[in-house]
DNA sequence: TTTGCAATAT
DNA sequence: TATATTGCAA
């Protein structure tokens, strides 16, 4: 059966009728085929659309055109059993077809071709690996449309056709624009030598519609990976769960172990980065601290309070990645810390590590806090969030950092770890006012290198110089404190904060009075 | 069976 | 370099 329709010998032969059956039929293979190929092309470049499907017209294919990227989408998720081959022009490597393609590629049993301008070989390598079966750069020559029959060919029949398949392969190579010759340099050679071998191309081909993708793990993907990890917290982030909780049915456990094998190891060194500049900064520690400081304890937990150096917190902002633009922001948010404003916050606190923002807004009866984690060269956001419906403050962080609200994800706040950051000004503040500190107040204390086993999130630590903290640690931590100040010259002679000399600002004094 | 890890392959 | 695979131990 397969003989009749050799391709070498039959990919001229453009005679005989159009009927055809379904594309999984005996039929499939008949003496008229490719004719008939029902072609799904998409292009957003209507002219070009119509240019393209002049060509399959002529070649006998039955053309469906399109020129909306959802509308292909639609076509392409539900209804691709209308379909025997899709080309479709790629925009860009973070567009939705992309995503698509990738997340549910193997689901799709057609083959794709990709059309571009776009001749980078990044492009080329991405999409060849991520489900298109091939990559042709524009301006497309006729000879490429007719013979994406190849594609089918290879599908229904593999094992019999390899020869001819080479054959044809080679002859089509040869002349072709797709990316064997056009954007890889190599005009004589079989196309993907430059990605894969031949014997894996062999391979390939020979079931490339079941066969498992290499997987790119994409800011789309990672980010549903990170969401995973995050809610699945410490314990439970293994491959397995990870994997249900993203849902996508293209990954396989596998992939899942290999990219949190990968993603741990980058925290680990992080974390050892952090270590490193902790040890920096032990000259802030005092000495009854670094001597407690021994092991992974609870002692640990305290090391390198920096409560006495609060300014840390709103200075150590680095001049490089988004940061920067924002520093303004940044410092008049510091200055509020210190002289709480008579705007709309009660209290706007601000804790900022080389990496980190974390703000505490304390509104009225309600709390919200933001984490924002960075990375160098994007924007990894995490908000913190338990606030009815004020977007305001949500849609104030976002801005800072991206344009992008829908990019910060809020997550519901625990009650316990509510927390707020201590300046220099306020505790010296609280010493003259001489008010006393009850520790009713949400507060933060920024504390590099966290043991995991005290943050509520199991990678907060080796992300983030951010520790949440509930009152009771708070108290305990204070008590350490007092203990630091002693042994280092009375500091902070006045405060006092296991027995209470909390700051409280006018307004939540106003508040209690009311 | 699943997981984590390291080494190794692609 | 990024991802996959493999083998091993827990």
């Amino acid at each position: 059966m397969v003989g009749k329709w050799y391709p070498v010998t039959h990919a001229d032969d453009e005679g005989g009728g159009p009927d055809r059956d379904l594309p999984n039929s005996p039929n499939m293979f008949s003496d008229n085929f490719p004719k008939g190929l029902r072609v799904l092309l998409f292009d957003e470049d209507r002219q070009y659309l119509h240019i393209l499907e002049k060509h399959l017209q002529e070649f006998d294919y039955e053309v469906t055109t399109c020129h909306e990227e959802e509308r292909v989408m639609y076509l392409l998720c539900n209804h691709r059993d209308l379909f025997d081959i899709a080309i479709m022009e790629a925009h860009n490597l973070d567009g939705k077809i992309f995503h698509l393609i990738s997340e549910i590629g193997s689901e799709i049993d057609i083959p794709i071709i990709i059309t571009s301008q776009d001749d980078s070989r990044e492009s080329v390598t991405k999409w060849m690996r991520n489900g298109a079966c091939d990559y042709l750069i524009k301006p497309i020559r006729p000879e490429d449309l007719r013979l994406i029959f190849k594609y089918l060919v290879k599908k229904m029949e593999p094992r019999s056709v390899t020869v001819a398949e080479e054959a044809e392969d080679k002859a089509a190579a040869e002349k072709s624009s797709s990316v064997g010759d056009s954007t890889i340099r190599s005009p004589n050679r079989r196309k993907r030598n430059m990605l894969q071998t031949d014997e894996e191309d062999r391979d390939h081909n020979r079931d490339s519609a079941t066969k498992k993708r290499r997987v790119v793990w994409d800011d789309y993907l990672n980010g549903k990976f990170l969401e995973a990890v995050h809610f699945l917290g410490k314990n439970d982030a293994v491959p397995k769960k990870i994997l249900e909780r993203m849902n996508v049915s293209s990954l396989t456990r596998e992939n899942v172990a290999s990219h949190l094998q990968k993603f741990r190891m980058g925290q680990k060194k992080k974390k050892n980065d952090q270590n490193k500049s902790d040890e920096r900064n032990r000259s802030l520690i005092t000495p009854q601290e670094r001597g407690m400081s021994g092991g992974e304890r609870s002692n640990e937990f305290y090391r390198g309070i920096n409560v006495q150096s609060p300014s840390h917190h709103v200075n150590n902002i680095p001049q490089q990645s988004c940061f920067q633009q924002h520093n303004t922001d940044l410092n008049l948010m510091a200055q509020r810390v210190s002289s709480p404003p008579g705007d709309h916050y009660d209290r706007l606190s601000v804790a900022s590590s080389s990496r980190n923002l974390s703000t505490t807004h304390q509104h009225h009866t309600s709390h919200q806090i933001s984490e924002l984690p960075f990375n160098d060269q994007n924007i990894e956001e995490r908000s913190v969030y338990n606030e009815d419906e004020d977007d305001g403050f949500r849609n104030l962080i976002t801005n800072w950092f991206t344009q992008i609200p829908d990019q910060i994800n809020l997550f519901p706040l625990e009650e316990s770890v509510i927390a707020t950051t201590m300046r220099f000004n306020d505790i010296q503040e609280l010493a003259n006012q001489q008010q006393p500190m009850y520790l009713r107040e949400p507060s933060m204390v920024h504390i590099p290198s966290i043991p995991s086993s005290l943050t509520h999130n199991p990678f907060l630590d080796q992300k983030e110089n951010i520790q949440l903290v509930d009152l009771h640690r708070q108290q305990l931590l204070f008590r350490e404190q007092q203990q630091a100040n002693l042994a280092n010259e009375n500091r902070f002679p006045e405060t006092n904060p296991g027995s209470g000399s909390a700051r409280r600002d006018k307004m939540g004094q106003d508040r209690d009075q009311a």
